[in-house]
DNA sequence: CGCTAAGTTTACGTTAAGGTAAACCATTTA
DNA sequence: TAAATGGTTTACCTTAACGTAAACTTAGCG
């Protein structure tokens, strides 16, 4: 600690682990432009602040949900265009609500499978003779 | 038509034509095995009967549920070894189950995240200076 | 007969989201 | 001082599910 990390700052190993994600990671986020290029201590190890810190949490969080990187990367353009969360927020919820909607759709679909597969079962259980098709 | 497709037999082409995908995906079923070598024209052309169809409109409909063909194979493989819809059913319904489960955590989760985001919106419609975090 | 359309195999390209390795610093510990 | 630990960059590898191109054969049409 030649260079004191100005208190409250994670070195990106530390980050990492706490967040259960590999360094890696952050740093192909930062790649992509989804994370910015973070202080540097001086032998040039990047350390993370609060805002970093929950705008990780905040990607990992939103990549739960399924939302891809790319959709981040244009929530993120988008920002970075605006600064404005009244333009950003509705496209956020548009998002979601796109996944959502794709949610619903398979599983309204999967039930309905489910539901021939539960028939077809009892067809083939009602069967003496275990001769069926394919 | 020097060697009579047998009536009721279907050419690749065809085939992808009616169910929407291409040939490539068709042979790539071969390759992998989910789908059987199918019997081929004097030209070397592959044709489908009446199973082979159905095979492969069953693999659609479980691709269209987000079954993996990975999992398809599983079930396949299942079949070829036991010969029994009494084992394979079940498992199928099994991995049916897994699938909406965690469908099902997606849409608590994000029905979750839609509320949070909601209330955050609320906030800042609320503020009168739009002069906020990140 | 020549052309085009459609088939064949082989094989490399693509996308997403990192994994993994190489080669190299810097710091801490024995 | 040597080793171990953990960081750095660069760059190729991976998986799923095909796309796409090359080079070739075959069938039907005019």
């Amino acid at each position: 600690m030649m260079n004191p990390p100005k208190l409250e700052m994670v070195q990106i190993g530390d980050l990492a682990k706490q967040l259960g994600i590999t360094t890696r990671t952050i740093r192909y986020y930062e790649e992509i432009g989804l994370m910015p290029s973070p202080e540097r201590l001086g032998s040039g190890v990047r350390c993370y602040g609060k805002e970093g810190v929950l705008r990780l949490k905040f990607i990992l969080k939103l990549k739960e949900l399924g939302i891809t990187l790319a959709e981040m990367q244009e929530l993120s353009d988008l920002y970075r265009s605006t600064q404005a969360q009244t333009v950003v927020m509705p496209r956020l919820v548009e998002i979601l609500d796109g996944h959502i909607a794709k949610i619903d759709q398979k599983i309204s679909r999967i039930s309905l499978l489910r539901q021939e597969l539960a028939n077809y079962r009892k067809k083939i259980a009602e069967l003496p003779n275990p001769k069926n098709q394919p």
